[in-house]
RNA sequence: GGGGAGGUGGCGGAGCGGUCAAUCGCAACAGACUGUAAAUCUGUCGCCCCAGUGGCUACCAAGGUUCGAAUCCUUGCCUCCCCA
């Protein structure tokens, strides 16, 4: 169940209830592709306030299988998290996984980045998979194309994938007991760089009708200003009540900007994988930890965060770790990206709450500037 | 003392007459990463520069053979292994 609490131009703050707990919006949620937000444990994103994580339906049906899971009592007793998860469909894969799948009205077949074995995906089997993995919010399966596109590929596209939303929401339905805290799922709106096939998409998944809206298929190579663009013209044919997901984004000032563009949900693999691979996001932009001036700088990487890794070690200890190859780096790293783009989530809620959204939104994009203008 | 192997760019290690400023790995330096096939990938990596089918100096040292040498010969210096 969602309540939006307050409003601040298109910009939204809201609750997001789930039988695993409450959900402030707007909400950065970890990526945990499989059933892991890599370099952490559950203690480690409680600790840096994480209300919500991802699970991937295709990563976990191939291993270890979601019906294994559903025998262990669910997603979340196996991986000890007990907060909300939501699991993304494999809509993703079927554009990252581009040449191992292929695409049928029925479903997506695809050959296992593991060992090759044929695997079908349905909206049906989406769905069921989903059920299995016990997530709070679980997504239709979509079809993210490539961009660029035609808008003819990308309207033959939308529409296949509202067809799929629809068997994926009577599939839903059958399963569902409803109430407030009941799982949920979202549909998935496409359409490309396209307005016109954008209001499309909406207009055809509003009318099946979910608990929440997600924006797919973008920050798959456009420029951000069209990015935030499509964004800025979709948000308003979604339910202003309902949730509203920008997968896949983004970059500190992308939430910024979407949310100033009414986004209420994000996930994102960039302050995770990024973290993994030297790069910190801070708060007068990012850096990358390798780099030979941060040799015997002794300062914590963000001056501006009281994050555990910004709390105890040195920028000079960060890179020294990167470059040892210890994964302890990589632990200290996502720690540290993960807690400021969640302490930036904080402070968009806060400015949201205190009618200074915009004030903020200018104050982050000069401060997040600092580091490329000083250099 | 006798016998054998060898000295190549920061390191390891190819190359054994021209197509070699020299394969490759590591290290170093920089870049990329957006619903995770990623603790991954890419580029640079002798010096100079107007950055190019450019100039210069180079494969232990010094001589030599050759149109041409990291590659062949001589001498020197230095390593390592085996036997005494």
């Amino acid at each position: 169940m969602f309540t939006l609490t307050h409003s601040d131009g298109a910009a939204r703050r809201g609750i997001l209830e789930t039988a695993h707990g409450r959900i402030e919006t707007p909400v950065f949620m970890p990526v945990g592709t499989q059933g892991a937000v890599k370099a952490l444990t559950p203690q480690h994103l409680e600790e840096i306030g994480a209300s919500i994580i991802l699970g991937n339906t295709y990563h976990l049906m191939l291993r270890p299988g979601d019906e294994l899971i559903a025998r262990r009592g669910g997603l979340h007793k196996f991986i000890g998290w007990n907060k909300p998860i939501l699991t993304d469909s494999g809509g993703y894969q079927v554009f990252s996984l581009a040449e191992r799948r292929k695409i049928e009205e029925s479903g997506v077949r695809f050959r296992s980045h593991l060992d090759g074995s044929t695997h079908v995906l349905t909206p049906e089997s989406a769905v069921d998979i989903q059920w299995n993995l016990g997530s709070d919010i679980a997504m239709v399966l979509d079809e993210c194309p490539a961009l660029p596109s035609t808008p003819e590929v990308i309207d033959r596209s939308l529409e296949m994938t509202a067809r799929w939303a629809k068997r994926c929401r009577d599939r839903y339905l059958e399963k569902i007991s409803p109430g407030p805290l009941s799982r949920m799922q979202f549909g998935i709106v496409q359409g490309g760089t396209f307005p016109e096939l954008r209001a499309k998409s909406a207009e055809l998944t509003v009318a099946i009708g979910f608990e929440g809206y997600a924006i797919g298929g973008l920050s798959v190579g456009e420029p951000n200003e069209t990015m935030y663009q499509v964004v800025g013209e979709t948000t308003p044919r979604l339910p202003a009540d309902q949730p509203r997901y920008l997968m896949g984004v983004g970059t500190p000032i992308d939430l910024v900007e979407c949310v100033a563009r009414g986004i209420d949900m994000f996930d994102c693999v960039l302050p995770t994988r990024n973290a993994r691979n030297g790069q910190l996001f801070t708060s007068e932009g990012p850096i990358n930890i390798k780099n030979a001036e941060f040799s015997e700088d002794d300062g914590p990487a963000d001056p501006a965060c009281q994050c555990y890794t910004c709390r105890n070690f040195s920028r000079a200890y960060l890179r020294h770790l990167f470059r040892a190859g210890e994964m302890t780096g990589g632990t200290l790293n996502t720690l540290h990206n993960l807690s400021f783009y969640l302490d930036t989530m904080r402070r968009i809620r806060e400015a949201i709450a205190f009618g200074r959204f915009e004030d903020f939104r200018q104050s982050f994009h000069r401060t997040f500037a600092r580091r490329a203008l000083i250099s």
